[in-house]
DNA sequence: CAAGCTTATAGACAAGTATCTATAAAGAAG
DNA sequence: CTTCTTTATAGATACTTGTCTATAAGCTTG
């Protein structure tokens, strides 16, 4: 009977309160949430299995067959909880992955 | 530079097409959405911190702090995808961790 | 600066969902 | 069988969200 050792053990109410363990819940469950869509799972395999594990955003959507507008859509929303750093170069934008957020999620579940 | 061994690279469309990697994508989403919430967090935590990792569902309602149908939706919900197990005992019903399930959510960010 | 490209934003709409109250179903026990 | 407790379902509601079209904003280059 092997034990889980999950992270989530801090999302537990301790025995204080809820609202501290409530907190990081809804910060782990904000992080998931912008892994748990299709669309977006894909976005980031496609950036892993890129060269430097980076794509431009006009590499993007033809693959995925979204609209340019959803998949900035979906860039924006990792980007906003670190999951993925977004850099100009010139005339187009290169995403990448950030692997120390990668690294949480992982963390979380190990 | 480590890279990163996701094994969400499957969710890539291949050169192939789209549709069997959209369609595992999917799948993948739906798995991690049912993570993706505060609540089933603060009860998957308490099922993990319980004896033996699995708990009463009589003994989630107070501490989270939601209704008792609102925690029943969670269960049901988190079993469909095989996250949690059910098990009946006599007049109370029992959740474990499906250490499985979890495992594969695991492997993903791995 | 004007034209042409890439990317982002705004607004709209449909679909999904987390929660509640009310009620039913399932079991145990008198 | 009736009563009591626990759990599940039904229905309603408010909020979120994934997507689209239309348009703006950023850059590069003649």
């Amino acid at each position: 009977m092997t034990k889980i050792a999950l992270q989530l053990l801090e999302c537990a109410p301790s025995s204080e309160s809820g609202p501290l363990a409530r907190e990081k819940a809804e910060n782990i469950a904000d992080l998931l949430k912008a892994v748990a869509d299709p669309t977006r799972l894909q976005i980031l395999a496609l950036i892993a299995r890129s060269e430097n594990q980076e794509a431009c955003a006009c590499n993007l959507t033809e693959p995925i067959g979204v609209s340019q507008p959803t998949i900035s859509h979906h860039l924006k929303k990792m980007s906003e909880v670190g999951l993925v750093s977004r850099e100009r170069r010139g005339t187009w934008v290169w995403y990448s992955l950030n692997k120390e957020r990668w690294g949480q999620i992982s963390d979380l579940f190990a």
